[in-house]
DNA sequence: CAATAATCGAGACGGTACGTCACGTCTTCTT
DNA sequence: AAGAAGACGTGACGTACCGTCTCGATTATTG
């Protein structure tokens, strides 16, 4: 499990209890719970920490007591809605493997999901804690599992070794990502397996 | 020209003038000059008519009696600083071609700039009507003329008759904006020459 | 009539207006009475500048813009009640004078008004502003015409000419602020009396 | 000693040690201790139970523990303060032994203490509680002499039978109250001497 | 040349949310 | 059982902008 952007407390495992009373869990769930009920019924600048404590009916204070900024709570409130449903298979073609992925990716954004992730890519151009926390907590370990993918295709031959495998995942995710945050249209699956044919085979006649 | 998103008035050529003081052109540009510079300050969401209105020396009524909102307001500064430096060569060669302009992209998103499309495209994930205006004012003239660099390219045999033109484009930018919006890293200009060959002749062993 | 507290702006008579939206004479009108009936029902402590907002239906910015604090508002609000029932009347004799005055007084500090003379002796024991407010503002005033009274007084060969003004006002002046603010018993019209033989007479058998 | 007005535990004497932990005199004393040099660096209302805690050393709840509210526990911390200073001598005269009195009176009010007697009175005036702690505590000990003093002086026939002790000590202590408290100006030693004598013979003309 | 009319700047208005602070209560482990 | 530590819900603080409004002043067209 990642670490939470939440200033941290003694949760851990092994060593002993701080003095004090403990942080109510019920809280931070309640809190969590209510910021992406919130989120998905407006924006994220239009999300106010006000309501998110009313909704969650805790105090104010006890938000900002363990999140520095909106924006860090978002995305703890997204990334423990982290999903399964993001994992790579192994199916034994990697065209299969990145197309199948990437069609849950393209069903999460399309849903109500979406909105919450267009709000920290949206919310972190203008808040580099919050796109740092996207890609660290988001984006790289699914692209780990990425390389892995692509590794097993360049073990298998379908791929060459001398792959920039950065080069590949930001062509085949950034395409993706051109469409639902900017044109915003074309989004499909049929999409996804016309943009890994392109960037596997190339678009100029063979 | 792309018509203004502000309220029309009679600055038409032809017809009647209204009675009454004209609208201040000294003004307008003010406006439209601060709005530009304290957004590439700031992002979107922390960008303030206030500090508009006060930067530009302007009443706070006089924004508001020219623009609905803040968006509006973002697009029109944003546009009526449109790029030459964005047009398509005509050299003889699609790569050539996609290349260098992307290159120019790539300038333009790495520097003061930048920050400008950052803040809209991001300021847009909560804003049907900025990204709109981005797509409509900035992406889509650029795109017409990348149509016609591509049909060039088909006429001369360079790439397939049966080209999905927006399918190769989304995939060209979008890693550009991949690298731009989300990773924050290796937008350089070898990317884009890496970027270009991959998308013509794809990432897999010929 | 003495400066007010408030922020000044320029309502004065003979000079130019500001340019700006002028100040609202309701509005300040309503912050006064809503700050007077407020401070009636609760002490100066639990007095808050949100609820007296709210009373007056007014905004909160619209209250810190006039008034530094709240001390100043409740000082403002005080002296705007401010009295004609303190007036020094000429009857003749100084005894009747200060008797009658006093007795005037002692009716306010027992009655409603009394809560905000001792909000603002208490609170200015821990607010430098307040109590110069409540001296400068409401004392001094009165001070001035029972010197006058006085004065009339040693003319008529009633007092000494030698007469320590200031000492005679506090002592008896004082009497009547001990029983109020610390003793808060005994505070009697017949009380008046006696002070005023004490301090004319002397304790001390004749 | 007056009993506290902390909430009772068993420090009696005879009787049986209740069990579990005792109650920490060091905590106690530390309480006191920086309740009273915090309220004579702000006043009453500015002092924090949050802040004596911290300055102590101590859990926050251990303070509510042991009093129920800010008022006993500052005036617990006065009387605990409590002057031998202000004892009456005994002279053989009256007017000596007040005036002797009435200037380390004045002495203390001057000093640093004297911030502590007017956050006690101050804070009184929306405080019930502390201003009768104040009067039971600290005013009324010192009034038990005060009567003892004049008594000997009528029986010594410098003062007449039927004075009105309460009214003598009103005009002559109520005086200092008024140049402490709200004029804040003219406290002076020599003040107490023309006091004592305005008091005693009266300021009209023999 | 006056009257009319829409603009301009300035800035006050009623609001909303901000992030902070202290309240008095509570829950934990330690002494 | 009392201690310290410190999290909890509550509510007011004073600030920043929101978008609207009311001023006097300015600049044009119209009669």
């Amino acid at each position: 499990m990642p670490p939470s952007l939440a200033t941290e407390q003694n949760t851990g495992t092994g060593d002993r209890r701080l003095p004090g009373r403990p942080r109510s869990e019920d809280a931070r769930k309640a809190i969590l719970r209510s910021t992406l009920k919130l989120l998905q019924q407006n924006g994220f600048p239009e999300l106010s920490i006000e309501a998110i404590a009313a909704d969650a009916d805790v105090g104010k204070a006890t938000v900002y007591r363990w999140w520095p900024n909106k924006a860090a709570l978002v995305a703890d409130a997204f990334s423990s809605s982290a999903d399964e449903e993001l994992r790579f298979p192994n199916t034994g073609s990697v065209r299969a493997d990145l197309s199948i992925q990437m069609k849950h990716l393209v069903r999460i954004l399309r849903g109500r999901r979406g909105r919450i992730v267009a709000a920290l890519v949206g919310g972190g151009q203008s808040d580099p804690e919050l796109i740092e926390a996207f890609r660290d907590r988001f984006m790289m370990p699914r692209r780990q599992e990425a390389y892995e993918t692509l590794r097993r295709g360049i073990e298998r031959g379908e791929l060459p070794k001398s792959l920039n495998m950065d080069l590949a995942l930001d062509t085949l995710y950034g395409s993706i990502y051109m469409r639902f945050l900017i044109r915003q249209t074309g989004l499909t699956e049929e999409f996804v397996d016309e943009v890994v044919s392109a960037v596997m085979d190339g678009v100029s006649e063979r």
